[in-house]
DNA sequence: TAATAAATACTACAGTTGTAAAAGTAGGAG
DNA sequence: CTCCTACTTTTACAACTGTAGTATTTATTA
């Protein structure tokens, strides 16, 4: 298993702009992060900065700008993040957490039969 | 709402233990946590004190020792760290977590007919 | 070519966290 | 009454975070 860095929850918030937008360049990241937060550019340079060191970004220089990239991928971000928040507040299981869900009402009727869609799809998939 | 406080996850395996206990001791938390972690007694000791501080804990002293009970409802800090999990990974429903999951293949039948039980148990319920 | 504007690089700084050592204190044993 | 031992209190310290200011370099424009 490969090591994913870790990614503070602001750094998380620059990563998802590289997802959607990759490759981009540092100003465009300031842009469209400007726009979601009131980050002063500097701290978005810091956060790129970080996350290259960190190794969950590459940066390439393309003229007087850096073009960056991810290397980490989203998916198996939250999926680690997913493990390890399941591990710490619910014994390591998805189901578990519905449950405590379930039991403390915080599912309305629209979750379940929503629920019950997404589960007959995954037969279906199952099935063929 | 009231603001719960921040734990951390170190102090929260201290938490889970005064949850077990309480009320429970200096010494009798020590030894709890030393049989399942590593952690020297002074280690035990800080995060004891920062969870007070932090008015996560209520202690008492009893003769020398002090006596300590939480502030803080394990269901309701499970709650918050649930949203604000599910807000950070997945748009804030559970929903599409689990349609996360399910798209990526981390359940497995076991867990989808379990799910399933879990699901027509609350329908039982909603209706009496 | 020199000044300007834009980008990058370096520095800062306080709060949190993990991890604990060191110092102080009070109650029980002798 | 004194010393030891178990507890408590104080102090430490580096890594990580959030949040940026300052300084430097470089491409562009006048």
């Amino acid at each position: 298993m490969k090591d994913i860095p870790q990614i503070s929850e602001a750094e998380y918030e620059v990563m998802k702009v590289i997802w959607n937008f990759e490759p981009i360049s540092t100003p465009e990241v300031v842009e469209k992060l400007s726009n979601k937060s009131d980050w002063k550019p500097n701290t978005i340079h810091t956060m790129l900065a970080r996350l290259v060191k960190k190794k969950a970004l590459h940066a390439r220089k393309d003229g007087r700008v850096f073009i960056y990239s991810s290397l980490v991928e989203k998916h198996e971000y939250v999926e680690q993040k997913s493990k390890s928040f399941l591990q710490q507040f619910f014994g390591g299981t998805l189901n578990s957490m519905i449950l405590n869900f379930i039991e403390n009402d915080k599912l309305s009727n629209e979750d379940i039969s929503e629920l019950k869609e997404i589960l007959s799809m995954r037969d279906k998939k199952g099935e063929k």
